[in-house]
DNA sequence: GTTTCAACGG
DNA sequence: CCGTTGAAAC
C-alpha cells in the first residue's frame, strides 16, 4: 500500500502547522506540495523528517511558487522540467525507489486574468506549459503518478457555475481542450473523478477573496492526480479533506489523496 | 486625582491587547499615545471606549506617525499643530474639561541618522520642529502637560552610555541645547526627573536591533512629562513601566504615569 | 528588529 | 483576501 496526497499550501513556512496536522493525522506516504514559497534552504526540511517525511525532493525559488515532495518511503529525484523555460520552479518528479512509480509533482501557472493569448501572456505561457508537458507525456515510459494544482477545472461539476466561469481562467474551453491534449497524450486516467464521479460536485479550492465559503460554496477542483492506466488500476481510494479549508490561517486548497495497492 | 500617562505605542492596531492590558492594570484617568500609525477611522475607538476611555482626541495619518489621547474624564480637543508644517500629525491638545489643564500630546521626529543639519534634511526639520514649539510655548496662558516622545535623552544619566551617544541623534549637545531652549520659554518642570532625579539611572525606550534589553540594558528616556510651574507642583507620583517592555510583541518604549492631585 | 507601504501574484 | 518582496522609517 502506498498513499500519495497532494496539496496547494500557498507558503509552506506559513504554514508549517498546518502541514504537521496534515501528516500526523492523515500520514499519507507521500506528500506533494505546491506553493511553497521558499528557497530550497528555506524549506522546512527538518521539521517534516521529525515526523518521518525524511526523504524528500524540493524544487524552490525565492517567493513564488515552488514544489515539494516528502516521503516516508525512500524517493531519488529525478527531474525538474522548466516547461515555461523561465527558471520557474514547477515542477519536481521523483522515483519511489522499490515501488515502481514515478511522482510528478506540479505547479501549473494560473495564466493571469484575461483568457485572451494576445492581450494576457500570462494565458499564452499557461497553454504554453501544458503543451509542452504534452509532447513530454508521449515520452513516458514508466507507471507515472502525476499530481498538483493544474488550474484548471475540466468539467461542468468542477466547479460551482459553469455558465458564470466559461469566460473565467481555469475553465474556458479553450484551457480545458489543451488539457485533454495532455491527457490524451498518455492517456491519463483522472483518479478523482473516478472515486467521485461527474457529475458529482468535486472542488479542491475555494477562493480567499470570496466570503463563507461553505455557504456560497464557490469553489473550483484545481487539484489533480493522474495516473498511468496500469497505475490507475492500483488506486484503490481516493478522498479529499475538505474540512482543512476551515482550518485557522488555511490555505485557499485542500489535500488530496490517493492509495495505491502497491 | 488625575493620573495621566504617555506611551509611544509604535502601532495602536497591533499592540490593541498590550494597550487594554496597560488599561486594565494601570488604569490611568488618562492615556496619550504616539505612533499609532493608523487614520483616525482605524483607530480602535470602542474598544477603549469599552474599558471606559469614552473621551478621545485622534489626530491620525496613513501608516506614520500619529497621536491620540484617550480618558475617562471629559475632554475637549483643542488644537492640532504642525510645527514642521509638512501636514504629519505629531501633535494634539486637549483640555479636561473641569480640571484646569490641558495635556499636549507630542510626537518630536526622530531626525534620521547624521546629526548635521546640512547633510540629513530630517535632523534640520527635528530642530525646527523644537524651534517651533519654543515660539508656541511663549503663548501659553494655562496650566499645562506636554508629554510624549521628544526623542531626546538630555542628561548624561538618561542614556546607557553618554560618551557614545554624543555623536548619535538623541543625544547630541545641538538637540540638549535646543529642547533645553523651549524648556526654559515656559519653565517647564520636568516631572520625571524630580522623582527619578539624576543621576539615577532613567530609560524609556531600548532599540528592537539590541538583543537582550535586559541585560544589556542599551536604554535611553527618549519620553518625557513636562508640566507648567504651578501644575508640577500638584504632581504627587510619577512612575514608569519597564516590563512592559517585555510583554509579548512589545513596543520598543515603555508607558509613564503621573498622578497629579487635581 | 519591527512595522508600515506599494507592488505583484494568486 | 492572502501571501511574498523590497524600501523606508524608527
Amino acid at each position: 500500500m502506498v498513499s500519495v496526497a497532494t496539496w496547494n499550501i500557498n507558503s509552506v513556512r506559513l504554514r508549517l502547522p498546518l502541514v504537521e496536522k496534515y501528516l500526523r493525522e492523515e500520514a499519507p506516504d507521500i506528500l506533494c506540495l505546491q506553493e511553497i514559497k521558499c528557497q530550497e534552504h528555506q524549506f522546512p526540511a527538518e521539521a517534516l523528517a521529525a515526523l518521518g517525511y525524511e526523504h524528500q525532493a524540493v524544487h524552490g525559488q525565492k517567493g513564488y511558487h515552488g514544489v515539494a515532495t516528502v516521503s516516508r518511503l525512500p524517493l531519488r529525484e529525478v527531474s525538474r522540467h522548466d516547461w515555461q523555460d523561465n527558471g520557474e520552479a514547477r515542477h519536481v518528479g521523483a522515483e519511489i525507489i522499490g515501488k515502481d512509480m514515478i511522482v510528478e509533482n506540479v505547479y501549473v501557472p494560473a495564466g493571469g486574468d484575461v483568457p485572451d493569448r494576445e492581450v494576457n501572456a500570462k494565458f499564452g505561457q499557461k497553454l504554453d506549459f501544458l503543451e509542452r508537458m504534452t509532447r513530454w507525456a508521449g515520452s513516458i515510459d514508466r507507471p507515472t503518478l502525476i499530481v498538483g494544482d493544474f488550474n484548471i477545472a475540466p468539467l461542468e461539476s468542477d466547479v460551482w457555475s459553469h455558465k458564470q466561469l466559461l469566460k473565467v481562467v481555469s475553465h474556458t474551453p479553450l484551457e480545458v481542450d489543451t488539457l485533454q491534449e495532455f491527457k490524451d497524450a498518455h492517456g491519463w486516467t483522472d483518479i478523482g473523478r473516478e472515486h467521485i464521479r461527474d457529475p458529482e460536485r468535486y472542488f479542491s479550492w475555494w477562493s480567499y477573496r470570496s466570503p463563507d465559503w461553505r455557504k456560497n460554496d464557490r469553489g473550483r477542483r484545481l487539484d489533480h492526480m493522474w495516473a498511468s492506466p496500469d497505475l490507475a488500476r492500483q488506486a484503490i481510494s481516493h478522498r479529499i479533506l475538505e474540512e482543512a479549508r476551515s482550518w485557522e490561517k488555511p490555505s485557499d486548497h485542500i489535500p488530496l489523496v490517493t492509495e495505491f495497492a502497491l
